[in-house]
DNA sequence: CTTCTTGCAAAAAGTTTGCATCAGT
DNA sequence: ACTGATGCAAACTTTTTGCAAGAAG
């Protein structure tokens, strides 16, 4: 794989902010949690299964097993630093979360090659304050997806067959 | 239960037309079948798991097997008449479809109750524009879930907890 | 030593499938 | 009789748990 330098430092930068919020809250950043991070850092822009992250993790840790792998997202989603989420398939997905806690992105879904994109941008501002105002109720997180068909399967497909 | 015979009567209707449905694809609307989108009829508001369908179906047509929920689930959802979701626990739930094909809707999902609010109006209408200029992508369907605290549970939680 | 963490195997939870049987033409 | 639909049980998939053993202060 080839990754420039700079990417590589920004990994070993935000495995050293992790491993703080771990031992500020008494846990260890053990090598098995460390290979799953990694993992999670490596492959951010993709939203892994918890399976997905095992197989990862096992070409550099094998002997690792999946329950671990499991805690250790567990134990990431509790303090934030990772997100779950379900696209509807039945496998909960895992996504590493940006340190920008304002910077929330929404899924894009292609039905047709099965690929997630993301928006990084926040598109909810205007609609977040009308839920808060209108419905009375206090917004501490969002999901939002968009299913359909992706710019690179456009010209593919119709889209009135995945209706 | 204390319902007005105008919702009894919707609710003939609209299994009538659901029948139509099924037929015009020569499926049956067997006892099970229609026990089942009976009960997803007069719990619209809900989001019922398979096993909630199961154990209300069973009340009326105690000899059903939750098999057949499954499959009955699974064929309303190809014919569009059911929607399958899921909210981030474990578990999928299914929504009956407005007929009304342009009225989406989005959850509310209480963080202290449990409880999921929808709301019948569409938001993102503008939202949607701008993705699909944007970003190249043919929007076919969304789900957009609010995670937070519900107005019942305002006054009762403080939502720092939450998050 | 004491506490946290791990691997393994077993269990649990949710869903799907195989198959013999049943119901409605 | 033929076809589709059902109930039951078994299989399968994903995730969680119990527990004895291991690592790290």
């Amino acid at each position: 794989m080839n990754m420039r330098s700079s990417e590589a430092q920004r990994i070993e930068e935000r495995l050293g902010r992790i491993r703080q919020i771990l031992q500020s809250r008494n846990y260890k950043l053990t090598p098995q949690r460390e290979a799953t991070v990694r993992v999670l850092l490596e492959n951010e822009e993709d939203h892994l299964s918890a399976e997905d992250v095992y197989l990862l993790v096992k070409e550099k840790a094998p002997e690792i097993g999946l329950a671990t792998v499991y805690r250790t997202l567990e134990l990431l989603t509790d303090l934030k630093i990772v997100h779950k989420m379900n696209f509807g398939d039945g496998v909960t997905r895992y996504d590493i979360r940006s340190e920008d806690a304002e910077h929330h992105h929404h899924h894009l879904v292609c039905l047709h090659c099965g690929k997630v994109d993301e928006i990084m941008e926040d598109l909810l501002g205007e609609v977040e304050k009308r839920v808060e105002r209108e419905w009375g109720f206090t917004i501490l997180d969002h999901r939002l997806t968009f299913h359909g068909i992706c710019h690179r399967c456009r010209d593919k497909v119709n889209p009135e067959d995945y209706k």
